[in-house]
DNA sequence: TCTGGGGTCCTAGGACCC
DNA sequence: TCTGGGGTCCTAGGACCC
């Protein structure tokens, strides 16, 4: 049974509304505007970020674009540049590393640092935090600012970040532990979505004191055993998974590429085009690591939004583009596809770094192998997708560069 | 004008090997 | 003889995060 130890010290730092803040920081005249970062769809895009201002106003993130210029008409939308999220956050990392090496990035734009042993440096809490703001700002200017949150573990950690947004702090200690976990709704809870809570509600429970109060068994009968047993931790503000050394986490379990079509569409050929692109772009992306990979999965979206999901796990693992195509072209088969297709998803795991023994055997791969290589040298001299086989080239949207994004 | 794009982890059940 | 059980790999599906 784990218990809370207020001796650890563990930061939440999170961010004030990202990408918006980061691109008024680059761009003088976006401040003190309401404006949405969106993510490469054009015509059917989604708000990544918003600006503080746009949320006044009620723009939320991961709403569409037409429904946030509803709401807000004067919204001024921004392509996201995520290679400037990029490094902002690499730049954090090594501003976090003068403090200690225990730094786990969650997200592009949070991370856990475990300052237990490393605070008595610093001073106390507050005049930790404090560096550390002065840090960000000296790095990156008034825009760009985050929230820190601090608690015994990362649970609590995160759940105070939050509090006292935008540009503030908050410490969990013992005595505001009770009243922190009792006015935070369940869905608040890292761990606790939408469908997890209904199935909550479900026997009874609506916050969390029910969650503290409800048996054990009847939590087990729901939701199984390692389900429950974090549930009951949780309603307790235990948790006791560690901040993990930044390097542990380098190493991707998958990797994916999925993009959504400017108009749904039911020609095969269209969708076909779409998934050669984008196993260039996983295969590419697998060669630039180093790594290889042994389930390969095709993802489709139906015009009425639902997903459909097949995967297949090949021996020997691979990194060829050609291949992973070649499965999610089987795949497509087996699905006996015939929907308005909305959206192409492509992905791969069961992921491990390329050896010795996955060295290509026969000379046909030792070829495609040399070609992939040349390929991937040009692409990186003059911009993503500059060589590209010649069928992936789609007659409607040729120039099709497509910026990926990690979050909001 | 409905709803992006990148990930992680868990569970249940079947196939197969020894 | 017709059948036990552990371990591993895989598929399929579901839920969550930012």
């Amino acid at each position: 049974m784990p218990s809370l130890d207020f001796n650890k010290i563990i930061f939440h730092i999170d961010f004030d509304s990202f990408f918006a803040s980061v691109e008024q920081q680059y761009h003088p005249g976006l401040r003190g505007k309401p404006i949405g970062v969106t993510g490469s769809s054009l015509s059917r895009g989604v708000i990544c970020a918003a600006s503080r201002e746009a949320k006044k106003l009620g723009v939320k993130t991961a709403m569409p674009v037409f429904k946030a210029k509803k709401i807000c008409p004067q919204i001024i939308t921004v392509k996201g540049d995520f290679s400037k999220y990029q490094m902002i956050h690499k730049e954090t990392l090594k501003a976090l590393n003068s403090y200690t090496d225990m730094i786990e990035p969650f997200s592009i734009d949070e991370f856990f640092v475990d300052v237990t042993k490393t605070r008595k440096f610093h001073g106390t809490t507050e005049e930790t935090i404090f560096k550390l703001k002065k840090d960000l700002f000296d790095l990156f200017g008034a825009y760009i600012t985050a929230s820190v949150g601090v608690g015994p573990n990362k649970l609590l950690a995160k759940l105070s970040s939050d509090i006292n947004k935008p540009n503030g702090f908050f410490i969990v200690t013992k005595s505001n532990l009770d009243q922190l976990l009792e006015r935070t709704p369940l869905t608040d809870f890292c761990g606790i979505g939408p469908r997890i809570e209904k199935r909550l509600n479900g026997i009874g429970v609506y916050n969390i004191t029910h969650l503290q109060r409800v048996s054990s068994e009847i939590l087990y009968r729901e939701f199984g055993n390692v389900m429950s047993i974090f549930l009951k931790n949780l309603s307790l503000g235990l948790d006791e998974t560690p901040v993990r050394h930044v390097e542990y986490k380098t190493l991707p379990k998958s990797i994916g590429h999925q993009h959504t079509l400017d108009k749904n569409t039911k020609d095969i050929g269209v969708i076909k085009r779409n998934m050669h692109r984008l196993s260039n772009m996983v295969g590419k992306r697998l060669r630039d690591k180093n790594m290889i990979g042994k389930t390969i999965g095709l993802y489709l979206r139906d015009s009425d939004f639902k997903g459909h999901f097949e995967r297949k796990t090949i021996k020997p693992a691979t990194d060829s583009s050609l291949k992973i195509y070649e499965i999610t072209e089987q795949l497509l088969k087996k699905m006996n596809w015939s929907k308005e297709t909305r959206l192409v998803g492509i992905s791969i795991s069961n992921l491990e770094l390329k050896g010795l023994t996955s060295l290509p055997l026969f000379e046909e791969d030792r070829k495609e192998e040399k070609i992939h290589t040349a390929m991937d040298k040009v692409n990186d001299k003059f911009g993503e997708f500059t060589i590209m086989p010649a069928n992936t080239i789609l007659a409607d949207q040729t120039k099709g560069k497509i910026s990926s994004f990690l979050r909001h």
